[in-house]
RNA sequence: GUGGGUGUAGUUCAACGGUAGAGCACCGGAUUGUGGUUCCGGGCGUUGUGGGUUCGAAUCCCAUCAUCCACCCCA
């Protein structure tokens, strides 16, 4: 026998018996996306190495350790896109999107790769939708991206999700901060982690995050970011949060908020959701005013999200909330004898080129076995046909659920099964 | 990259170191043109893979791979 294969760690077949789950979230996604007028952009899975190190940061681990790196047969070092703003960003300053002037406002969905180890809601192919607005930095543009997300759950059913947000400052407030926060660690290192060791120097907001216990002892008294904003991001923040209360949505804000990416200021925030284990963030975003400059563009502020397919599925899962409907025909015809299965091939056609979902099984003969074929599908009506219906150009209509049955001339059966359906 | 748990039929799970089993699913049947419920019948599956211990291994040991959970990271 011939080896088998499996799929590569970390990865997975989404199979028929879900695909149309994750249609239904992605068509959601899309709906949301056109109320709230952004437009689809799709960009190469791959990247040159540069767009992600420039910008996700030499501090993150995801540019660090878990990047999918290659080269192609001209020694061109690309990797797999690990994330889908800076993937965006580039295209915005390649293609020249911000000439029109405005907000260029932007959506993507898209497989992710990242090197980890898999793990609930953790995967090294991930499905991850987002969103990005660029061109302002009003504080009405980082409510309505926020509103997004919860429109985006809400509309899917979910109910146990939580939203917190923060302010992490611009470059002129982390100086301060930053300085506070190594005086406030320094003498305390020797007690902390290796990795805030080495952390400190490169990032200290991190070492608010690290949930090793004597870490987190230690970070519960350190320095609040709030209070260290500058007058511009502190009213920025305050008049975020007013627009929130506005429009109803509530939120906590939670000033641990730390986002591991390097491109990250004012405005961060994420929709949590406890119930699903370590992985719960559903959703992570934030502003990133400098990233355009980066880029080589002229200097063009910039907020977005993105959140993974998979943890949605999960908490959607974990709730019971309804996927649409599982697909399935409308009609099953069960055809007895040669001729009619002749007539059936014509029938099919007519009724499928007439936005009829219609299924037929050839291999199944006798009329019990047909019968079977039918009731697996599920559908709600089928359609016999035998000898005698033949002659009289007609055939038989049941319904599967109560059982019932007419006979129905053969050339008003599509406007009937149409009307039926509607 | 680190730690712990788990790998047995399509699936969910059993089997004190002594012949590998059950539910669900699946297939067939219960007379001639009617499905679902019921009844009857149908299971050799490289016990993830490779080694080792033993008279004998699904069971104990080692390795390896996969998976799950946690650390980490983050969506």
């Amino acid at each position: 026998m011939a080896e088998k294969y499996s799929v590569p760690r970390g990865t997975f077949d989404i199979l028929p018996a879900d695909s149309y789950k994750w249609q239904y979230v992605k068509k959601v996604f899309s709906e949301v996306a056109a109320q709230f007028n952004f437009q689809e952009i799709v960009t190469p899975i791959f990247e040159q190495t540069d767009v992600f190190e420039r910008s996700v940061g030499g501090s993150s681990d995801i540019v660090q350790k878990e990047m999918y790196r290659f080269q192609d047969k001209k020694g061109r070092n690309f990797a797999l896109r690990p994330e889908g703003t800076a993937p965006v960003v580039r295209s915005f300053v390649e293609n020249n999107l911000g000439m029109t002037g405005g907000n260029t406002k932007l959506f993507y969905l898209g497989p992710m790769f990242r090197y980890d180890r898999p793990q609930k809601g953790r995967y090294r192919q991930f499905y991850q939708y987002g969103i990005e607005n660029i061109g302002s930095d009003n504080p009405f543009i980082d409510a309505e991206i926020i509103a997004f997300g919860y429109a985006f759950l809400s509309k899917l059913g979910l109910k146990n999700f939580e939203l917190e947000i923060n302010s992490i400052g611009c470059s002129n407030c982390s100086k301060d901060y930053n300085q506070a926060l190594v005086e406030y660690f320094t003498p305390n290192l020797d007690k902390m982690c290796s990795d805030c060791n080495e952390r400190i120097n490169k990032n200290p907001k991190r070492l608010l995050d690290c949930k090793v216990p004597s870490c987190k002892e230690i970070a519960k008294d350190a320095p609040n970011m709030l209070e260290y904003l500058d007058e511009d991001c502190r009213t920025h923040f305050a008049q975020v949060q007013e627009y929130l209360n506005l429009m109803n949505i509530p939120f906590k804000v939670n000033p641990r908020i730390v986002r591991g990416l390097d491109y990250y200021n004012k405005t961060a925030f994420e929709f949590l959701d406890n119930n699903l284990g370590a992985q719960n963030a559903l959703i992570g975003g934030g502003r990133y005013n400098g990233l355009v400059e980066q880029f080589g563009g002229k200097d063009t502020p910039g907020i977005g999200f993105a959140g993974g397919f998979e943890r949605l599925l999960l908490s959607m899962e974990t709730e019971g909330v309804s996927f649409g409907e599982e697909p399935k025909p409308n009609v099953f015809i069960v055809a007895i004898g040669e001729k009619a299965k002749q007539l059936t091939a014509k029938l099919l056609f007519d009724l499928r080129t007439n936005g009829i979902k219609a299924e037929y099984n050839p291999d199944k003969e006798s009329l019990k076995a047909q019968m079977k074929a039918a009731d697996k599908e599920k559908t709600r009506f089928t359609l016999i046909l035998g000898e005698d219906e033949i002659a009289k150009n007609s055939i038989i209509l049941k319904e599967m659920i109560s059982g019932e049955q007419q006979e129905i001339p053969r050339e008003k059966l599509v406007t009937f099964l149409q009307d039926k359906l509607r």
